[in-house]
DNA sequence: GGTTGATATGTTATACCATAACACTTAGCA
DNA sequence: TGCTAAGTGTTATGGTATAACATATCAACC
């Protein structure tokens, strides 16, 4: 449960591993990590903040990457399907995954001042949502957990204003 | 945590203790529940399932109450605020909230095969956000639980097949 | 090497979701 | 009555996402 994200790290050494992971994981399911496609995570992965397509596509754009909508949706897809990325739905935005490997159900806290985002995993068949489901006869397939608030580098200042 | 909508129940009902709930609630806190608001909550609550903000609009524009987008929008503004509808994320929708009156965090049960949704109350202080949130420090303001799957009546046949 | 089929990319157009901005109306109240 | 706040009508625009079709790439197979 590390929620990076929030607290200072290595990035450079968090974003080769993370790069690393991807390019075993696509070596070993046969999947065709092609220039956009990984440029794209590279992107996602500079901060831990969530892009929005048209961010995404912008700056595709600047690198001669492709300029149209499409360019950016399909490498989205083929991130997120892959478990290199994740769409956060209450943003309509997109983040790299922090813990890229782990089959896991991710759990994002949002930070709506600065709009740093710290990924959590969840275990979907535990918590709320798996004791309701269990007692309907509900099959989850795929979860959307997301808290917007305010992270630790943001809380309001001291009570004496 | 009734997870109504996947179960038959006397909806008439459902309906009108929900509006009238809905009514007091404006009456108390002297909000004005208006001729579009009011019909845009009985749209919603005409089935347990999600709508688009274009769908209630064309309803409403049937019957001559809007036909420009802010009509809808300003509507479903309105009842979600009161608390009488929430919005699906994952379906960019609407929905009439099914613990009217109840000061409550909504999880949802969201079948993608018959487009039913069943609410559930979640507790944003417990579950896996909560402890994740204290942990790191984080305040939570508003929390978007939901779980994609198939409902009860829509599991997959026997595995004879 | 050439054929073939699957996958990826380039491109145009369009659909869907949501809000800005401003004029006008209505209801409540000094 | 005149003021103010809130609601409504309307136009225009911005932001998100996909359909559809042409072209290119690559590996498997003959
Ligand atoms: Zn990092
Ligand atoms: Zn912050
Ligand atoms: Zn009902
Ligand atoms: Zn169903």
């Amino acid at each position: 449960m590390t929620a990076i994200g929030f607290r200072s790290h290595d990035h450079a050494q968090c974003v080769s591993t993370t790069l690393a992971r991807a390019e075993r994981y696509c070596v070993e399911k046969k999947l065709k990590f092609t220039a956009i496609r990984r440029r794209s995570l590279e992107i996602l992965l500079a901060e831990h903040r969530a892009l929005g397509a048209y961010d995404l596509l912008a700056v595709l754009g600047e690198e001669g990457l492709g300029t149209a909508p499409p360019v950016a949706y399909r490498a989205l897809d083929f991130l997120t399907s892959a478990g290199f990325a994740h769409k956060i739905e209450g943003l309509n935005a997109y983040i790299a995954c922090a813990h890229l490997g782990a089959d896991h159900a991710p759990a994002f806290l949002i930070c709506t001042s600065c709009k740093s985002v710290a990924e959590a995993e969840a275990d979907a068949t535990e918590g709320q949502l798996g004791e309701v489901a269990r007692a309907t006869g509900f099959t989850i397939r795929r979860t959307v957990i997301e808290a917007l608030g305010l992270c630790p580098n943001c809380q309001p200042e001291a009570p004496c204003a």
